[in-house]
DNA sequence: CGGAAAGTTGACGCGGGTCAAGGAATGTGG
DNA sequence: CCACATTCCTTGACCCGCGTCAACTTTCCG
C-alpha cells in the first residue's frame, strides 16, 4: 500500500460527479452544466481513507452525506448488548450518512473497508443549493426515497428468505451494483469479510462459507477467498425468485 | 369518495399539524405560527378511509406523503413470488409514503387496517412550500433520516434477535409510540392480526399465538385478541437486552 | 344459525446456529 | 528466510428454535 500521487487525485476530480450517483442526482433531470459545477463547488475532497479509519460513528455530530468515489465502506452500528449489527455496504458512486439527516447525529457508524476516496456533501451547503436549484430538492428526495425503498428490500430478504436465498440475492445485489458503474458483472472482489457477510444477512459465517461451498459444487460460481467469478448468472437469478420463473426475466 | 362534512373537517383542523409528527415537522425549530398555518394550507383532508381501502398500491403514481390522524395502516409490498411482506405500521402521527420520493411511484401500498383520518401532503406543493420555508426543508430531511434509522433498527431485530425478543421488541415500539400520543403505554389495541404481526416479525403466526401466551404465563402481560395490557413495562424491556441490563434504563 | 376467518395449542422435523478442529493466507520478530 | 502467531476461512458433528401440519375453539357476520 504505497502512498497517494497527486496525479490520480487529478484525474479523479474530472470525473467527479458524473460517474456516482451525484450523477443521478444531477443531470438526468435536466440540470445543466452550471449546476453541477455549482455541486462540485461545495464538495469537500479528503486524501483518500485508510482500512478500518472512520467517516463518522454513532454519536457524532453530523454534518455531511458520504459519497464514495473508489473503494468501499459499511455502514453498521451497535446493538444494546454491545455486538455490531452490519447495516450495508457503500459502493463507488453511492452515498452514506443518511441517517444523520434527522437528529443532528448519525446513528450509525461508516467505516473504510478498502482505501477509498470519499467525497463530503456538507448538510448546510447542500441545503442552500437546494434553494438555488429547484431539481436539486427533487433528486435529493429521490436518493433519499431510494435509500428507504432499498432498507425495506432488505427487510423482506431477512424476514422471509433461507439462507440460501439471502446469500444469492446479495451477490446479486454487488453485480447490480458493480455493472452500474461499468465494471464487471460477473466478476470482482469482495471488499467485506465473511464476518460481515454473515452479520449483514442473519446468518452464522459457517453458513455463509457452505453455501459459497455448495454455490460451488452446483457450478453457479467460483469462490476464492474473497475473488467472485459467476458463471451461471441466470441460475443464481432463479434461486431469488424460487416460485414463478418464466415471468419477465428482467426485473432488478 | 363523496363528500366530507365540513363541520368534523374544522374540529380537526384545530388539531391538525400540532398533534401528528408534523407538529415535529415545524414547531420544534422555531417555526412560527404563519409557517404553520400555511402548512396547513396545502394539506388535503379526505373523508375518513375504511378498513381495507388503499391509499395506494406499489406502481401508483406518486404524489404525496400520508399522515395519519387517526386510526392505522400497514404498509407492505408483493414479493417476486407472490406473497406479501409487511413493513410496517403507520399509526396517529406518523406519515408514510416516503418510498414514494424516488422513482415517481410507489414502490410499496398502504391499506387502512381501522377506520382513519388521514391528510394528504402533495409533494409538489411541499416542495414549493420548502423554497419559503427554510425549516420546513430541513424538517422534511430529518423526518426521512428518522424513517430511515428506523428501518435499520428493523434490519438489526430481524437479523439478530430471536422471535421472543423481536415480538417484545414489537409491543415495546408500540407503547412508546401511544405514548408518544398521549395514549396509555401499557392498555392498547393492536389494529394489526397475528398474520400482520407474525408476517412483519418474520416468524409463523403460532409463533406469535405461543409467545403471546408465554408472556401471559409469565406475568410481563394480559393479552385477549387484540386487546392488550402490560403488566411489567420493564420485565418485557429485559426481555430485549438480554445483556448489559443494569445499565442505564431509560433509552428508549 | 351456519360458514368463514382469526386465533390457539400440540406434535414433529429441518434449517441453520453453535461448538470444535483444522487449513490457508498474512503478519512479526529473530 | 524461517519459525510462530494471528486472522480469516472451511468443514464436520450435534442439536435446538421455530416453521409446518393438523385439529380445535372462538369470534365475526350475513
Amino acid at each position: 500500500m504505497p502512498n497517494k500521487r497527486k496525479k490520480l487525485d487529478l484525474e479523479e476530480l474530472k470525473v467527479s460527479c458524473q460517474n456516482c450517483t451525484l450523477a443521478d442526482l444531477c443531470l438526468p433531470h435536466g440540470m445543466e452544466k452550471a449546476a453541477l459545477v455549482e455541486l462540485d463547488s461545495i464538495v469537500v475532497r479528503h486524501n483518500p481513507y485508510q482500512p478500518g479509519q472512520h467517516l463518522f460513528r454513532p454519536g457524532d455530530s453530523s454534518h455531511a452525506l458520504y459519497a464514495v468515489r473508489s473503494g468501499a465502506l459499511k455502514s453498521y452500528c451497535i446493538t444494546e448488548d454491545g455486538d455490531e449489527q452490519v447495516l450495508g455496504f457503500t459502493l463507488p458512486g453511492e452515498l452514506t450518512g443518511m441517517d444523520g439527516l434527522s437528529g443532528g447525529s448519525y446513528a450509525s457508524a461508516a467505516v473504510v473497508l478498502e482505501t477509498s476516496s470519499v467525497c463530503e456533501l456538507p448538510f448546510n451547503r447542500l441545503e442552500g443549493l437546494c434553494h438555488e436549484l429547484p431539481g436539486l430538492h427533487r433528486q435529493m428526495m429521490s436518493v433519499v426515497g431510494r435509500e428507504i425503498t432499498s432498507d425495506q428490500h432488505m427487510l423482506m430478504l431477512l424476514g422471509k428468505r433461507t439462507a440460501e436465498e439471502r446469500l444469492a440475492s446479495f451477490l446479486l445485489s454487488l453485480s447490480t451494483r458493480y455493472h452500474l458503474r461499468d465494471l464487471s458483472a460477473t466478476e470482482f472482489n469482495l471488499p467485506m469479510s465473511r464476518q460481515d457477510i454473515g452479520n449483514y444477512l442473519g446468518m452464522a459465517i459457517e453458513t455463509v462459507s457452505r453455501l459459497f461451498a455448495q454455490f460451488q459444487d452446483r457450478g453457479l460460481l467460483e469462490v476464492r477467498r474473497r475473488q467472485v467469478k459467476i458463471l451461471d448468472l441466470d441460475g443464481v437469478r432463479g434461486m431469488v425468485e424460487p416460485c414463478m420463473r418464466q415471468q419477465d426475466a428482467g426485473s432488478m
